[in-house]
DNA sequence: TTGCGTGCAAAGGTTTTGCATGGCA
DNA sequence: TGCCATGCAAAACCTTTGCACGCAA
């Protein structure tokens, strides 16, 4: 790893933040708004170089919805573990879910016996509704 | 549908060079460029809103990849047909392969069942690396 | 003391928008 | 003729970068 990684409060205070919410993805803005909200004034420029280096060790994951086009991050709690699977992301409430299932793994060696097709499970992400927001929507 | 859509040489123009190009995606400039080549100027600005309504109506997919983060656009063939299975993507060259098999249909209910999660199979998109282009690595 | 990390402001690149003009129906 | 579509340029937007200063080791 070519950064020295000196330990600073920034850097504490904005992984702290992204692994408060690894349940959900969060942009820039979101991001600074936490931090601001605790006192904590990060310079967006600060944000964005280390958001960048956390993507490069994989600790982060880094999405771009067609629609918002604004990049969304997330902490992985298991980043060896995630790229061997599938993720469902609610589009309605950002929540992202670790699809560890058979089915998936299936799913990958058809694709790759049948399609001769190389898949890499760390980028996909399937996109839906979950359970909670199902419901919501229907008793609206 | 709002609007009215008259008939224009630009709109035409453009929906052709997608058309011709539905085998992979492009961004905005390699579509000016394409354009400027058979002699034909769009404005960017046209060139965009022309897009805009294409992909409203689903006749065209966007794409935002995470390194890029420029927008890819990709003239769908049918559009409603496509709505009900997955894609593969090559990020090598671009491909898109239309993934229409037993096995997906399979997966998307297994999410529905048994994870309760509604996917939305259109917006799906696999990444991964074709069988050419995996041979081109192969030889290099 | 060394040199990485930070903050600020400016630049960068893509996409969107306002406005006057042009062209389809 | 009415009004949508276009082109231009400017604006908007998110993100990156240059530079000087501050701080970790």
């Amino acid at each position: 790893m070519e950064n020295k990684n000196y330990n600073t409060v920034q850097k504490q205070k904005i992984l702290e933040m992204l692994k408060a919410n690894s349940h959900h993805h969060l942009n820039a803005d979101e991001m600074l708004f936490i931090l601001n909200a605790k006192q904590l004034n990060v310079s967006r420029a600060t944000l964005y170089r280390y958001l960048d280096v956390l993507v490069q060790t994989g600790e982060v994951r880094k999405y771009i919805f067609a629609e918002g086009e604004k990049a969304c991050y997330q902490y992985i709690e298991d980043k060896n573990h995630c790229s061997s699977h599938f993720h469902l992301m609610c589009t309605e409430c950002g929540k992202l879910i670790h699809l560890d299932c058979g089915k998936v793994a299936e799913l990958i060696n058809h694709i790759e016996e049948e399609h001769n097709f190389m898949v890499d499970p760390g980028r996909v992400v399937i996109y839906g509704i979950c359970s909670d927001c199902k419901k919501e929507i229907n008793n609206a």
